[in-house]
This record gives structure tokens, sequence and C-alpha cells, in this order.
DNA sequence: TCCGTATTGAACT
DNA sequence: AGTTCAATACGGA
């Protein structure tokens, strides 16, 4: 038996109307099953935009209102499809605790600050932390400690952009935008104790 | 402009 | 060891 398509799943965001199918405008959500829950990776023209952690009673991200029209499977363009491989491994991979390789290039949708801020969680190694603190010094803020904060909870991209191994200074969790639970969970399956 | 925030460190019980 | 508090940068309304 075959694996269900993703084609059940697959949606296309247009911001202009039903039927722009040319990929700039809009964006593309595709389903990942991984033994922790389905995932949902949104993909613009640039890149992977955005990944959802699995919604408790369905696949809320799915149910958008700017969500205009199903795309068959064969409609995927082969970019996407090629880029979605590489989501689902990276995103396995850490779910497993082991480093990934092979990102799909990232459309990151931010303030210069943001993206600043992502780009510094990316630098931290699995099995690693670091605190709010570090970071801001880090992107070169010292003082702008809580907006780093800020800048973790809208980040995009959680897992792939590790901002689970943001901790406070004591050494307190901080919080997490997929839920204190997830934070926990990952730093657990990198050999993170705190 | 005002408000909330995934902070921090110091000064207190 | 827990609580309170002010300083602080940023982003959304």
């Amino acid at each position: 038996m075959k694996s269900a398509p993703p084609s059940a799943f697959a949606k296309l965001r247009c911001d202009k109307h039903v039927g722009c199918c040319g990929f700039k405008r809009g964006s593309i959500e595709l389903p990942i099953a991984t033994n922790a829950g389905q995932f949902v990776a949104r993909y613009s023209a640039k890149g992977l935009a955005g990944l959802n952690f699995p919604a408790n009673g369905g696949a809320d991200l799915l149910a958008g209102q700017d969500v205009q029209q199903r795309v068959p499977t064969n409609k995927i363009p082969t970019q996407i499809s090629r880029w979605h491989q590489a989501t689902a491994a990276a995103l396995k991979q850490v779910l497993a605790g082991r480093p990934a390789k092979n990102f799909p290039p990232l459309d990151l949708a931010g303030t210069e600050f943001q993206k600043s801020v992502w780009r510094a969680l990316r630098k931290i190694a699995r099995g690693q932390t670091k605190s709010y603190g570090e970071i801001a010094r880090a992107i070169g803020r010292p003082k702008a400690v809580r907006a780093v904060g800020g800048a973790c909870g809208a980040n995009p991209i959680p897992v792939l952009i590790p901002c689970h191994r943001v901790l406070a200074a004591n050494k307190k969790p901080g919080g997490f935008s997929g839920g204190l639970d997830w934070k926990r969970k990952l730093l657990a399956r990198e050999g993170i104790k705190f």
C-alpha cells in the first residue's frame, strides 16, 4: 500500500486571486509526518517560510483564511518538492537529536532585528545552549535582551531554527512558542539537562 | 504613544 | 531560595 499522497493536504495560499499558480506571491503548505505528529511546512517561491508544530485537534494551519485552492500533487513545483524532502529529513534529524544538514533555502520574513537574531540562533550547535543575553551580545545589541525573547517567539521556523536552545540566564527554561513541553522534549533529545 | 514580552541582575525578604 | 522591581529594546495596535 502506498502512502497517502500529500495532495490531501497540499494547499496554495495566494495573495492575489484563486487560480494564481505562479507561486510568486502565494505559498504552499505540505505535511510532514513524524513520530511526534504531523508538522506542516509552508513554502514561498524563495524557500521554506514557515514550520508549524502538530496541531492537537487537527491541521489548523491548513484552515487559514487565505487558503484559496487545493493543489494536486503533480502541480507542486519540483523545486518545492525538493525543498520539502530536505525539510522533512532535517526535521526528523533534529527530532532524533542528531545534527541536521542539507537545509532547504529559508525565506525568513521579519525585521532586520529579527533576522539577525534568527541568524544567531542558527549558530547554536546541537547539544549547546545560549541565554537570551548571550544572543543579544552576539548580535551587537547587549541591552536588547527582552527583544531577543520577542524575536525568538516570532521565529517562523522552530526546531530547524533552534530557538529551543535558548534558555534564560539562570538556566530556567524561559518560554517556547510551541509550548514548554516541546522545548524540554527537544532539549532532552539533544542530551541537555537543566 | 502605549502596552506586553520566551530577560536580567540586584536588592530585598 | 523565592519575590519584587526597575531598566530596557522592540513590535503591534
